[in-house]
DNA sequence: TCTCTCACTTC
DNA sequence: TGAAGTGAGAG
């Protein structure tokens, strides 16, 4: 059976389709209603002692499985593994109960994201990786309380394109670039039950966007084409990888599974949130979405205009810089109309020290000492217009309004639907979430065995408009059978590694029995109820990278690149000693579910894990007077980080049990979170104002005329100094130079 | 465009 | 106290 995601969703049905293989978002308005829905066809099961199959080589194998299954035997903590980890052997899992429920999700913070949407929807992608913002956060509901479930994540591309933010708005750029490797990431709480889903918001704020296609955040599975459920490769990690200037649309998922083995063979239901689609950038392109943020993210708070962070300091500089020189300006202006170049006149301007300034009304406002307080600087900046030329020279405030319209117009082709709500229901977003996200449910399971996935040829992965036949098409990332590759002595030698621990049944599961099992190397990091499919496939996996774990044995070269990495994956793959990779995988950061995951109790090994905080407690929100332009909508307060909720008792143990992994939890958010308002305060786009007065600089015109030269020595020579003090306004005398002959 | 460093922030 | 998350700005 095959099914496209470009067809439409239609509320009340659902869609089945491989989660895992790579496609695009469908490009059809998101008009479905939440909720379970039967899928197409019925999940993929396994039979009892799972016939599917991978199978490690023998002599690979066995040393493995010895080890694994003398863990799993003794039903001990295995001691060489260092934290107190159990190992539960894969026969002891209960078959998924036959529970009926009707999940629901709705996006958290969405009035954030709705602002998000409508200023351009960038999103920062660093090489190191950058949190996604605004974070990602759900609220379920209509689980089923007893039942176990695996919540995901991953990004996929939105269309086909690649875009470039041209004349303040974003457009097409051409065809997409090759997709990235991708990644799914699995909150850190999985398998947790219903009952703990629904008991908190469930963030995925410690997700983090990259273009390092070298990222070792990470692990992938690749899995023969021939195989039943896991067509194409996958992987997992902290960290998704993008590319930049391409438009994404994040996914949830949520699994009804007890274990994370069990994830291939699971159904998915899928759910998709227009208003959190955005495009990848290395640097803001839209100072907008620049000012969103700060105005949202605790971290960015040193940017804020109200606060004492260096933004506010440099702003207050060059401003006291801009007006002495528009000082100059005018005074020279007006002594050297009669003879003088433009060219002098500018550099007279710029180099005169002399402030008073001839028929200037604000010559006053515009000459602040710069022992001036920061609350007359910013008093002065308010009224901008006056102060300086600050209106007239910034094009960024003048062009807000125009760049408003660009975005919602490029969503409204894959959305159209969307435009409609985003201001007015701002408000009642809290009161009925559900009925008014309306994501796009998408309920899937695993494929059936024999359906031909093929990529796009033009792109690693399918054309956003056709699913079908990007699954058609052969995967660019062609595995070779095989196996698991061990370097493991070296690995072992150098330092934690991920602990990767073998699911002891999980040798005579299906993952072992027939079908070789490909691993990229060095790609490691999972979310604890990863831990639990790492600790499975562990020793399949065919590298733990070492970059962010500390693990210096990974060869980067092994890992240059995910195809190097892929084709290397055999023969870079290390088979690393239990105990060592679960010490890498606590050494990433990876929390480890206490529900049912394969280690019942708190992993001690979390150092990175635990070093990861709860997102900022609070935020307020300051709006930006350009950010209210269409502003109908009163003054919201968000708290994007946290999300004040009941904390259920559920989340305690959560919390005492995982500090890392609850950390990542909504509620725990929830507690800190103080939604404070920042006090209004009228924020000035100086950012603008420098960057359009630094646009037309002439670098000639530095030239000093002999005859000024002696005039303005001096004040030359002081004007220079106030330069030194402003980073980067050196050039900018020049353009009033060459911009006011 | 991208990468890196910086100062600043939260926790 | 320090790790980690920020945008700005230089290159």
């Amino acid at each position: 059976m095959s099914l496209s995601m470009r067809d439409p969703v239609i509320p009340g049905t659902s869609m089945a389709y491989h989660p895992f293989l790579p496609h695009r978002a469908p490009d059809f308005a998101m008009s479905a209603v939440l909720g379970h829905q039967p899928p197409f066809f019925p999940a993929l099961t396994l039979p009892p002692n799972g016939a599917a199959a991978l199978s490690l080589p023998g002599a690979l194998a066995k040393p493995i499985m010895d080890q694994l299954v003398g863990a799993a035997e003794t039903g001990i903590p295995f001691s060489s593994l260092g934290p107190q980890a159990h190992l539960r052997p894969l026969k002891t899992m209960e078959p998924e109960e036959d529970v009926e429920d009707d999940p629901k999700v709705h996006l958290e913070a969405k009035e954030l994201w709705d602002q998000f949407h409508k200023r351009g929807t960038e999103m920062v992608i660093t090489k190191s990786g950058r949190r996604m913002f605004p974070p990602f956060k759900v609220r379920c509901s209509g689980l089923d309380k007893k039942a176990k479930y695996i919540l995901l994540m991953d990004i996929i591309a939105a269309d086909d394109c690649r875009y470039k933010f041209h004349n303040s708005r974003w457009m097409v750029a051409g065809k997409a670039d090759p997709e990235m490797p991708k990644r799914m990431y699995i909150h850190p709480d999985s398998p947790a039950t219903g009952e703990q889903w629904m008991s908190k918001v469930v963030t995925f704020h410690k997700l983090k966007l990259t273009n390092n296609i070298s990222d070792k955040h990470g692990f992938t599975l690749a899995f023969p084409s021939d195989h039943a459920t896991w067509q194409g490769n996958y992987s997992f990690g902290t960290q998704t990888i993008l590319n930049s200037m391409h438009k994404y649309q994040p996914r949830f998922h949520i699994v009804r599974a007890n274990d994370i083995l069990k994830l291939p063979y699971s159904t998915f239901r899928t759910y998709l949130f227009p208003e959190t689609e955005f495009i990848a950038v290395t640097a803001y392109q839209n100072d907008k979405i620049t000012q969103l943020k700060i105005d949202n993210n605790p971290f960015a708070k040193g940017f804020r205009d109200t606060g004492n962070g260096r933004r506010e300091k440099r702003k207050q500089l060059t401003l006291q810089s801009m007006r002495v020189f528009d000082e100059r300006h005018k005074k020279e202006t007006s002594d050297e109309s009669s003879s003088e170049q433009a060219a002098f006149n500018c550099f007279a301007q710029a180099s005169s020290p002399a402030v008073s300034i001839v028929g200037t009304s604000n010559l006053k406002d515009l000459c602040p000492s710069e022992a001036e307080s920061d609350a007359e600087a910013e008093s002065k900046e308010e009224h901008g217009p006056e102060a300086c030329d600050a209106a007239k020279i910034s094009t960024t405030t003048a062009e807000e309004p125009g760049r408003d319209k660009g975005s919602p117009a490029t969503r409204a082709q894959l959305f159209p639907a969307e435009p409609s709500r985003a201001r007015d229901t701002a408000r009642l977003d809290k009161a009925s979430p559900d009925s008014r996200h309306s994501p796009a449910t998408i309920s899937s399971s695993t494929r059936v065995p024999g359906a031909d996935e093929r990529r796009s040829p033009g792109r690693e992965g399918p054309v956003a408009t056709k699913v079908d036949e990007a699954r058609a098409i052969p995967a660019k990332d062609a595995f070779a059978p095989l196996s698991v590759q061990t370097d493991a002595t070296a690995h072992l030698a150098q330092g934690p590694l991920p602990g990767l621990g073998f699911a002891p049944g999980l040798a005579g599961q299906q993952f072992f029995n027939g079908h070789p099992l490909f691993l990229h190397p060095g790609q490691f990091a999972m979310g604890g109820a990863f831990s639990s499919m790492a600790a499975g496939m562990g020793p399949l996996l065919a590298t733990v990278s070492g970059a962010s774990t500390g693990v210096s044995g990974l060869e980067s070269t092994a890992m240059a690149s995910a195809a190097a990495a892929q084709g290397l994956s055999g023969a870079s793959a290390a088979t690393l000693p239990f105990h060592l990779q679960q010490h890498v995988l606590a050494s990433q950061g990876l929390a480890m579910s206490p529900f049912g995951s394969l280690f019942p109790y708190p992993y001690t090994y979390m150092a990175a894990a635990a070093a990861a905080s709860t997102a900022a407690a609070s935020s307020s929100v300051h709006r930006h007077p350009f950010l209210n332009l269409n502003s109908m909508r009163p003054r919201l307060r968000y708290s994007p980080y946290s999300i004040p909720v009941p904390v259920p008792d559920s989340s305690s143990l959560l919390t005492t049990a995982l500090p890392s992994m609850a950390s990542a939890a909504g509620p725990l958010d929830g507690k800190a979170a103080a939604l404070a308002a920042s006090p209004a305060s009228v924020a000035v786009d100086s950012g603008s104002e420098l960057n359009s007065r630094s646009s037309t600089l002439s670098s000639g015109s530095v030239s000093l005329s002999p005859k000024l030269c002696s005039e303005k020595e001096a004040a030359t020579s002081e004007l220079q100094s106030i330069q030194r003090l402003v980073s980067g306004l050196e050039a900018k005398p020049d353009r009033s130079c060459s911009g006011s002959p």
